[in-house]
DNA sequence: CTGTTAGCGCATTCAG
DNA sequence: CTGAATGCGCTAACAG
């Protein structure tokens, strides 16, 4: 910036205002700055300028990693910044095996400095006061919390996926869950055991189980469930990573998908197109949560006091290949 | 960070000090000072840390937009920094329609503060001094440069989408291409060249169009193909969202696919297993080169003076169901 | 209308 | 081993 106003032969000052487009500037000094910006391909500092002024115009997308989820929303927040003035940064932090915690140490290292407010995902704990800055939380912890929220009908879409099941004719469901930790998972458990219930079907408690939404960490328990005397004939899944990861245990020992074992998933990440079979899942909006996430936040950060507290997105059910009738 | 220091009894330097690991700290004050730390949830402030020293341990990956192509490269930096002691911040600019130029604005923004390098995907332009930090770019600009680059075989798996149409006994087949300033359109276009004139088929200059890489791009262009009298009976477009909405174009002109036209993609996103019917297409190994993109970032960083220049990774036909002999 | 001044939160000399 | 002083690039008051 010292160069901007060495060659326009003005103040740093003066090329601040007119970067920022704050008056008292002469039209003549205006362009001429604004010239010299453009020859020398000057742009501010994102560090320098948020660490002096409130404002930054940046939306943080706070994730703990990019994988399929995480990604299908910024796609659904890109979409939706367009016509806002805000740009966008995604963060994920190093975290070694911490799932928890990872969210305030983002947030208090961007907020309050490099981004103006942040939609955070899948947060184990989130206060609206971390980092002092709003915050719109997709697909949060356990329990009510004072910072907006989106999510969708988990507990619908859990029904929905068991009811298919055990029209198909299953009895022998499993339920292998996600992170114990979100509400998401406790959810998708609960719409599990309601339609069981009404089915009047008992639940078979060693065929509920772990799996922590994590390809890697659903391997093991859905190796267990699968290799077990009396092994089930169809897995919920609490989200598509696991279902995939069930479907690659299921060939690895022998078993057929659909015709020995059924399986649905949750989500409907893209890669539940692509895995062998394709898989039976529930959909979510993904990108549509992200979207709304995003509409939530700057609604919030540009001052119009409604805060719509939380969002709910439908879900619908993707039948693909993965389920039939159980094996005669 | 004065917080912390007062509560430890020490000043905001010895903090500084024991959160960088600096030595001359005594193993007491250092374990106080943590413990303070970890009480108060504190973090250092990405901007204000980033003005100061020259290290943030941070790297970019800086994108047009978070579409498809973007976040499935996402994905593959984000699991190839795992080992690493970097941290990953994503970035898209506010770009008003102006496809030029955004990348130089991000690395100056971002550079020099903010991040220690940058993975940049496709750039136009890019000059390894913008901002004054090392630059690795993923499937950029035409023309050589003296970035480190990473891309994939365009030009084989050009021809191979080409010949798999041929070989199914299209001759009028058209070409959507790309984005103009980007050599991997370049390349593609060549290898549809190449292909054509190899099997004898002369090209209709009037069935090679311009489609732009998106599918709102492409869109006319494909429509205005589509309704010529003598439409061609395939098409091989430049990526998967322009061959989706080719696909989409066709339905919506009363047209089969693949009845009445054959379709191939390029990229093999997720999404080309999502439309209907499946699109067969060129696979790239997106999530692999954003890793080695990383690696070679990283190698770079850490001044492991070997720089590799230039990674090119193979591509592989994927046959889904969007191709068919021409009709009758 | 423009320039001067004073920090934003932190890392780094250099004295104590 | 620790703390006080200095400045990174920028914006926000104020003075001219």
């Amino acid at each position: 910036m010292a160069d901007v106003a060495r060659a326009a032969g003005v103040s740093v000052a003066t090329v601040s205002k007119v970067v920022n487009g704050r008056y008292g500037v002469s039209p003549a000094t205006h362009d001429k700055v604004l010239g010299v910006i453009a020859d020398l391909g000057y742009e501010a500092s994102l560090g320098a300028r948020s660490l002096r002024s409130l404002r930054t115009n940046v939306i943080g997308v706070l994730v703990a990693e990019f994988e399929p989820f995480s990604t299908e929303l910024l796609k659904g927040v890109s979409a939706a910044i367009g016509e806002t003035r805000y740009e966008l940064i995604a963060h994920s932090g190093r975290h070694h095996g911490d799932q928890v915690g990872w969210e305030r140490r983002s947030l208090a290292r961007l907020g309050g400095s490099v981004i103006d407010g942040a939609i955070v995902v899948t947060p184990t704990v989130v206060d609206a006061r971390d980092g002092g800055i709003p915050v719109v939380a997709v697909d949060p912890h356990t329990g009510p919390s004072d910072v907006p929220t989106v999510d969708a009908d988990n507990l619908g879409g859990a029904v929905t996926a068991t009811e298919h099941l055990l029209a198909l004719g299953h009895r022998r469901v499993a339920f292998l869950g996600g992170r114990t930790d979100l509400e998401s998972a406790r959810l998708r458990e609960k719409g599990f055991r309601e339609a069981m219930r009404r089915a009047g079907v008992p639940v078979d408690e060693s065929l509920v189980v772990v799996g922590g939404y994590r390809a890697e960490s659903a391997e093991a328990p859905a190796r267990a469930l699968l290799s077990r005397a009396e092994r089930p004939t169809a897995v919920f899944a609490a989200n598509d990573l696991s279902a995939i990861r069930t479907m690659d245990v299921a060939r690895s020992l022998g078993l057929d998908v659909p015709g020995d074992l059924s399986v649905v998933g949750f989500d409907n990440v893209p890669e539940s197109a692509l895995s062998t079979p394709a898989l039976t899942t529930i959909a979510q909006p993904l990108q549509e949560i992200g979207a709304t996430a995003l509409r939530i936040l700057v609604s919030l950060l540009d001052g119009e006091g409604s805060s719509p507290g939380h969002a709910r997105l439908p879900t619908t059910m993707v039948e693909r290949a993965s389920c039939a009738p159980p094996p005669a």
